[in-house]
DNA sequence: CATGAATGAGGATTCATTCAT
DNA sequence: CATGAATGAATCCTCATTCAT
């Protein structure tokens, strides 16, 4: 990435007006179709830029360099994501239901907006290889997501009291994730990821659910 | 001039005896090294071939370019991760045990060969977009292992009849890998895994199995 | 990875200012002189803009490689060449003045351009050869003035009627490039190559000529 | 070229036995086959050991580098076609009818030994420049053909007597090894070499002869 | 003598970043 | 603020040459 010599440490214009912060936003936009649709080592600051509208010497106006760019554009990406489930959680009751409405929009979200389900699926796992040290904070909040449903639902007594909470969610994200990435992969879309968001929804809840019998009722059966 | 028009088609040299096939092997074990390190875009041809402690020309008698040696690193990752799941699975009877087994094995795999697990968590997935039309075949066989137990489950009536084993598949896989990734990535590696991998399979046991009463008796009750 | 796709398709900057105009001339000019100092296969990219006085990726920003540097260069050659033939000849009236002022152009032309000279000499030669596929269309050109004041001598009677023009034109480019390269290696370049125009002028019309006796008159004298 | 440091100076082994002679032989073949085919600048020393049957190390036993490789097989290719000439010529009476040998005897050569020929039009021609310093000196024998034919022409009194042999020796030259060059160049070989050289036989004695009449009668017309 | 694996200098090309306009 | 020409470090790859076997 860069590694050149920076002076002006972290002087970021901030952007004060609205014209600032549309070019910025411009630039974001043009970066995250350019990433999904190229991948990360072939995007190059002249791709954004020109589909951005603007010079090349332009996008260091707006951000420090290369790894910033993409640190944002990152942010900018989980933010979207966020506020879709935020929004699509908000009127929901029950850790049931949320939990159905979290598969189904992450699926939706897959379906509708494409380029961002791939940077999540494909890019988003480099990030913190690629830009060294570097821990993307809305992440966190997205698997706070799926962590505070499990919790409610420990609650609420639906969902089994032992269940590790970390552990499931990251496995909840990971299922998620993955289905994301084969659909994305494979050119034929024609499978509806609607249905298997219901399917994925009953066989995630049942294994979810406190065990109404026993650890391993299947033996007595 | 240009040079691009590579003149020896076939002129990886064939490694006939035990010397060559030591060198070859040693490349592809450094290289798998520099890559779990250093990730895919920050890998070049000269830290491999120091870490192999070759020439940089010495790579292209063996691999005829970067890309060719990436294809033929995942290959061996993924070569590696199948036997060693075959082993396991080998001598498991029935469906539940052999999940069981699965899922200790693929946590144990990233316990023990961090490097293998980091190459298919993190650059295997950027595989099929970094490298043009590159579809690696033995990552098919290693869903189809999961598939198979899915099947034998159903067959034997323990998993529910209804399940869409490509999609449980896929769900499971990426379940394993985002919990392999996340552990890779904290550098504090107190938690067990193995005490995971039961607490995992307990769920999605659970969610497997053909449901006892109905579909939804959540909503019943 | 290996890069070699060019994503740039048609990204060569077209120059609009007459600074960019100069820019591109100074290369081609510096890539001129290092090609007649130094050779085809010696002479490299950063030979070229070292002599230019610019970076070696500025070379990049107006020529896609250095096939196509070449290539222009050798069309920018051979359209000097070919100006300096067209305005000599514009004034001359008839085949056998024409054919005299063509051949003391030529000379003239190693005299006092001694690099063009030897780029058309030395170097062009092979481009079809280094250069896949290529085929100077200036140089058929340059020909077809040859060829067109064989025309016009016939149809003036000067010539023979039967002599083959396409053939003949290769004759005499020939034996001028022969003694243009001829001088050019010498490094005592005191003869007169003005004296051998005329000499071989004399000799090439004599040889032109509409045979007045037969065909082999010498026998009877 | 090479330019590496070379410690055995000039230590190429002298060839006692026939083995070892129809070895060099042999590697002489293979390049000349391969700088025909590839041109100078792709012929590489591996292209040349492969041709030959031999390891690449081999070639270091009988040349002491690429470019004394080279300069031998120059030389062997102009001897190779000085033996032809002198073949053709020895027989010959008269200046004319050697001048009409020696055309068809060149186009002859050109037909039965493309690659010869090759060499001698397209890559000779560099060879001046690309081994710095290297004369080759069958190349002056060959010219010295023409010029002794020159020279009992002249003194038999059917050339005229100011001509210039030494240019008109290149004049001939370049002339027939532009015409040379253009058939080989040409992918159809259908126009016949042997009238060619009859045509330019006629015409090439015609304007050597003894001026019958004046220098300059055009001007009089 | 012969081999061919290994070397590593050299060269074309890319691209993040700067800076004069 | 915006531009985009210019830079040059970085990287892949080639190939003449060496040398241990």
């Amino acid at each position: 990435m860069s590694g050149r010599a920076n002076k002006k440490e972290d002087a970021k214009r901030q952007p004060t007006d609205e014209k600032n912060i549309t070019k910025q936003e411009r630039i974001l936009r043009a970066a995250i179709g350019v990433l999904a649709e190229r991948g990360f080592h072939r995007t190059t600051i002249h791709d954004i830029a020109q589909s951005a509208g603007v010079a090349d010497g332009t996008i260091y106006l707006y951000f420090k360099n290369k790894d910033q760019l993409l640190i944002e554009l990152f942010e900018e990406v989980m933010a979207r994501a966020l506020r879709l489930f935020r929004e699509a959680l908000r009127e929901e009751q029950g850790a049931e239901a949320k939990m159905r409405t979290f598969l189904h929009t992450h699926l939706r979200l897959v379906e509708h907006d494409p380029e961002i389900a791939q940077i999540i699926s494909v890019e988003l796992r480099q990030s913190s290889i690629f830009i060294k040290e570097y821990k993307n904070p809305l992440f966190g909040e997205y698997l706070k997501i799926i962590g505070q449903i499990l919790h409610e639902g420990i609650e609420e007594g639906v969902f089994r009291s032992n269940l590790r909470p970390a552990l499931i969610t990251r496995a909840i994200f990971g299922a998620m994730d993955e289905i994301s990435l084969a659909w994305l992969l494979s050119r034929r879309r024609d499978l509806s990821l609607e249905e298997s968001a219901d399917a994925l929804a009953e066989m995630l809840l049942q294994g979810l659910r406190s065990a109404p019998s026993s650890t391993a009722p299947h033996t007595a059966s």
